[in-house]
RNA sequence: CGCGGGGUGGAGCAGCUCGGUAGCUCGUCGGGCUCAUAACCCGAAGGUCGUUGGUUCAAAUCCGGCCCCCGCAA
């Protein structure tokens, strides 16, 4: 088939080379344009890019798709399927109905729960004890259209988000390739969603304060959701203290924000305690618990938190 | 030119203000002790102090350039 390629972040890679591998003809990858992402000024392009990049392939960057020029450019480009993943922009109906075979889409989630651009972080945060992946045909409204077909995976106790965000597109490349076959022979499911849905926002910093006096499961699902951005953190001695990494020990208590085992950084919650276990301190690099307690010893009693 | 912190045996840190002996907590190796331990005791190996110029009798330490890492802000 001939396709055009939307999608932004590390998350949409594997779908690109999903199709690439696949052998479809790619008529263009859309992309967002460059933007100074590191410190300093660095304008970093974004990950779909530079597979693009590397395959040849013609990259565009537009600024947005609601113009006239947008849609007759993707016109021209006369493509029988457009695959968005993770593109980070609405496309507008005009756009939609340029492709005969329709515009398809692969969510990080189990539709039509947690729709949105934070699907994956959001299941963390929740506890949620599986998710996956849906493919779906779009419509106008946010991840509403018809879903085409699904992937679940079961989420690890103590999995980050960053990590079942490596799982899941992988798994969306894999069911997009089969995705794409049923709709190159004509025989792709198209199921309504039903009502009940929910909605994953961006995430942002001001989720980040960790507050020990949740109980254990809370706080260990806010360090795993928020890992490895914008990442859960606390004060220690007056300093910033990240967290990317924990496990809960329901059995241990103490007084919230209390550190019981100088150990191995055990932190007493409102009910049962969370181990953190990997780290960073403000200014210092991220690594496990272990190695940062040999140098910052931290004593018994210590109460993080302000 | 956005603001700031940092690069010291295998790991994480101190030492730098005020130049002159390589320190701490671990790990590793050897030995001892114990019913037992992420326990304790004794001994050992292991470092061009990021890199490059400069100042000096002498530089981890003071001065300049460069490389890399990190926090904030975007």
């Amino acid at each position: 088939m001939r396709i055009v390629f939307m999608g932004t972040p590390e998350f949409a890679v594997p779908c690109l080379q999903a199709v690439i591998d696949r052998g479809d003809e790619v008529a263009a990858v859309y992309t967002q344009p460059d933007k100074p992402r590191g410190r300093g000024h660095k304008v970093l392009p974004p990950p779909v890019k530079v597979l693009a990049e590397q395959h040849g392939l013609s990259v565009r960057q537009p600024t947005t798709l609601r113009t006239a020029e947008a849609a007759e450019e993707l016109r021209a480009l006369a493509p029988d399927l457009i695959v968005v993943v993770a593109y980070g922009k609405i496309l507008p109906k005009e756009i939609l109905d340029i492709p005969l075979k329709g515009c398809v889409n692969v969510h990080a989630s189990l539709l039509p729960q947690y729709r949105g651009a934070g699907p994956i972080q959001w299941c963390v945060l929740n506890g949620e004890t599986k998710t996956g992946v849906t493919t779906m045909y779009m419509a106008e409204g946010l991840d509403t259209g018809d879903m085409i077909e699904a992937t679940q995976t079961p989420i690890g106790e103590d999995e980050t988000a960053d990590e079942l965000h490596d799982r899941l597109s992988v798994l969306g490349a894999s069911l997009l390739t089969h995705t794409l076959g049923l709709i190159e022979a004509g025989c792709a499911p198209r199921t309504p969603q039903p009502e009940e849905s929910s909605y994953a926002p961006m995430l942002d910093k001001s989720l980040s304060g960790i507050d020990f006096s949740k109980d254990a499961a809370s706080v260990h699902h806010q360090i795993c959701g928020l890992s490895s951005w914008p990442c859960a953190q606390t004060m220690l001695e007056g300093k910033r203290l990240k967290v990317y990494r924990s496990h809960c020990h329901p059995t241990r208590n103490g007084k919230p924000g209390e550190v019981l085992d100088e150990k191995r950084l055990i932190v007493a919650c409102k009910t049962g305690a969370v181990e953190l276990l990997e780290v960073q301190l403000e200014g210092s690099k991220r690594m496990k618990a272990a190695d940062f307690l040999r140098g910052h010893p931290v004593k018994q009693g210590t109460v993080l938190g302000e």
